[in-house]
DNA sequence: GTAAGTGCAAATGGTTTGCAGATTC
DNA sequence: GAATCTGCAAACCATTTGCACTTAC
């Protein structure tokens, strides 16, 4: 099979993060980082399972909280109850459709955030986060 | 007790919205209203059961789903398995700490977006949420 | 050889739902 | 008086956790 993301390369990202190397997590970033994508984790245990039908959904809700932990991947809390990982963390923003599911890139030409907040005391910038929500035109 | 949000600015807000008038809604409208406040589910049910004790957390929560959607509070979600209710409906941004949980107002002054995403066909914008996530300087 | 990762299945916890009884207009 | 809302407790469901086993180096 020609993939375009190697094992060899998820071996080189894992040891590149300091994460220890195993089967599981080189199946979980070869799904994540083969193209750009925006997945559940059901959606990507899913994706993992086609390739290594041995993968326990447990190690890979375990294992995207260290990814993300270790800024590998990004969260998005675009609704409660789901949350969708987002293998580019480049800065950039999101179109969230509320009926199908759907998160898309925004480009940069497309929105920009000015500005910056006044932070409170003793606290450090870690994210910002925007989310563009639409929905299906009404019937 | 002088409140400054009586029960009749309630009965008032709740007839405007075409939603049924009932002492555990007054009651959840007065919890809102009464000051600007970013409150998660179970925070507005212990506000409410101050005033008054009979109110379930069933119908604070069904409450709440009800105003969301009629307009009359903004759902936030700034983590998964967490919803704060949001009484300011105005466009404006947010500041969230992630260890402390606070949510606090960004006034327009301090971040702004600008430029509008390209809507795909058959959409229609609902919001724009923007969440800068911050969190306590680091021991 | 040892520390760490994994799988399983059970626990978690915020939210929702079904239904009988109480309320509203 | 009819339709609706509420309370209770059980159901939900994505996620997490505990623990015995397996794996990586």
């Amino acid at each position: 099979m020609m993939n375009t993301y190697a094992s060899s390369d998820a071996i080189a990202c894992l040891r590149q993060a300091g994460i220890p190397v195993t089967h599981q997590r080189i199946e979980i970033a070869r799904a994540l980082f083969s193209a750009p994508v925006h997945l559940s984790a059901d959606q990507i245990w899913a994706k993992v399972l086609e390739a290594s039908p041995d993968v326990s959904r447990a190690t890979v809700y375990n294992t995207l909280r260290l990814f993300s932990e270790k800024k590998m991947i990004r969260e998005l809390f675009v609704d409660p109850q789901r949350v969708v990982y987002d293998s580019t963390t480049a800065p950039h923003y999101h179109l969230y459709n509320i009926d199908s599911g759907e998160v898309r890139d925004i480009s940069d030409d497309e929105l920009r955030v000015i500005g910056q907040p006044r932070l409170p005391a003793g606290v450090v910038l870690d994210a910002i986060d925007v989310i563009v929500r639409v929905r299906n035109r009404a019937v």
